[in-house]
Formats: structure tokens, sequence, C-alpha cells
DNA sequence: AATTATTATTTCGATATTGAGTAAATTAAC
DNA sequence: GTTAATTTACTCAATATCGAAATAATAATT
């Protein structure tokens, strides 16, 4: 995280490039999900809302993917959700290992809701970039967030 | 987060860089993190011995601002590398509301051991990106993150 | 058909994080 | 100079997160 570090001139610029990406995505999060104190939701839960919302039902496993969590704390991501019927387990009829999440209508309600204040926010953060460069920035964060993990 | 938001093309422009930035920022970092497990540190941990590593001995305050976290947490991270010796609190002679952190010779050793991997790792996530490309992005990224909160 | 391997979710313990509140020291205002 | 406001770090309770183990169902192999 450094700029203060003597290596090569690959090394500083990739190290720069980490430090620079790392604190804008901090940043932009923060501000971004900053409104959803007021409804008591964590940016997990918000997450599987706007999945599900979006997405149709599915699969705690694949939610885990969308949400990039620990499978262990989804289960409790749902179980917070459930308790306050934002969201509702049911049998996954084809196969009995699996159960599929879905929203209530209070949860379809909610998103509905809290979409367009999250959908205003990230248009007045992005606004400090022209359209292109946020085709641009789009594009190089695709190529970096694709590299093979081990 | 969604490709599948119907909304003016500013809003899906920017609720797709947010949703890709995102991403290649936790899958980066995810990447770039795995190796501290090896010598049990958390990265907020790391954080803090990069920092006083790289700036030197400085106030919790100040740490604070370098690795993003709430002052009430930074204290048990403190207090956590602390009790493996790695940095010790001292008195601030000019202010005795705040005391100041410094890495001990063990810390120092650690993070001299471990700095390199973390180095190569982001060099290697960077790869993937060509010299202009990575300073493209970083610059994007700066613009981005710089806005101001609030 | 029985065994083994894989997959999906939950449970559970350990730890990290936050946010509100507290206490102490410093600074500013009067 | 005394009071008020601010700053600094810490404490504490509530919650989130991870990771590993447990459980259960399905798929693959023989």
């Amino acid at each position: 995280m450094s700029t203060y570090y003597q290596g090569t001139s690959e090394e500083r610029r990739a190290l720069d490039l980490y430090i620079k990406l790392s604190r804008a995505a901090e940043s932009v999060n923060q501000r971004v999900n900053r409104h959803l104190q007021d409804v008591h939701l964590t940016v997990s839960q918000f997450g599987v809302l706007e999945a599900l919302y979006h997405l149709g039902p599915m699969t705690p496993g694949v939610l885990c993917d969308k949400i990039l969590r620990s499978t262990g704390n989804l289960t409790l991501v749902i179980d917070n959700l459930e308790k306050r019927r934002l969201v509702a387990r049911t049998q996954n009829p084809e196969d009995r290992r699996s159960t599929i999440i879905e929203l209530t209508a209070a949860g379809k309600a909610l998103i509905e809701e809290i979409f367009p204040r999250h959908v205003a926010t990230v248009v007045q953060e992005a606004a400090v970039l022209t359209a292109e460069e946020q085709r641009q920035l789009a594009a190089l964060c695709r190529k970096l967030g694709l590299q093979m993990g081990e």
C-alpha cells in the first residue's frame, strides 16, 4: 500500500494501482451504502435482496457467489432477513439438499423503496467521471477482476 | 449491482461501473491477502504493520485514517499486535491523550519478511494489464475515490 | 445395489468490526 | 483563569464474518 516503497518501476506501478483501486472501492462503497442504516440493512442483506429482486429466487449457494460471502455467513444473513419476513425459504422440489430463497411481498416492497436511492447515489458517485471514462474504468476493472484465483 | 436494471443509460452505466469496481477490488484483495493466513495476520493487522514500516511511528488516530477502520476496532488490532510483541505503545510526550505506536524489532522483521510476497502478488495481479492500462486505471480510481464524502 | 465421492446447507466456535458511550487531555472562548 | 468544546483513545455490547466440522441428499463407480 505504499508510495514509499523503493522497488522497480513495475512494482511501484502495481502497488500504486492496488492502493488506488482499494481506496476508491472502499470510499465509494462507504458513501453508497450509508443510506442502508436508515432501513437497518447490512450491506450483505441489501445484496441478497437486490440479487433476488433482479435475478429472481435462487439457492443460498448461488447467492453466495453473488454477494461474495462465506456460506456460513450467508445462512445467518438469510436467517435475519427471514426473521423480518423480507425473504422466505422454500423447498427445492428437484433437490432436497438445497432450498430456494425468495422475496416476500414485504421484501419486494422494501427493495423497491430503497433501490432508487441506491441508484441515485451510484450515479452521483460516477458523475465525477465522463461517460467515456466510466466505460473505460469499468472495462479495466473487469479485466482485472476476472483474473483466475488460484 | 445489476445488469438487469432497466434505467436510463446514465444509470445503467454508473451501476455497471460500480459493480465492476467493487468486484475487481474484492477479488483482487482476496487473492492478494490470502498469504496473510500463513503468518496469522488479519488484513487490518497487516495494514498497521505496513503503515508503521513505511511511514514510521504514528498515533492510533492517524493509523485509523490509513487503514480505514473504526477507532474502536483499531484499539483491538493494536492490542493483538502488541500481545505478539510486533508493535509497542509508547507515550507521546507532546500530548498525553495520545500514544505512539511503533514497530518492534520482531514486527519489523515480520513485515520485511512478508512484504516482498505482498508486492509479488500485487505485481502478478496487475500483470493482466499493460503498463499504460495500469496507469490509466490508477488515475481513474484516484479521481473516483477523492470525491468528497457527504 | 452398495460404496464412495461430491454437493448444499447449516451449525458452531473464534475472531473482527462497528457504534455508542466514557474518560482524560487539550484547545478555544469568554 | 475558568468554562465549554473538541480531540484522543479506550471500553463494551451487539453483530457480522470466517472457517471448519457436521449433516443430509445426490451422483458416480464398481
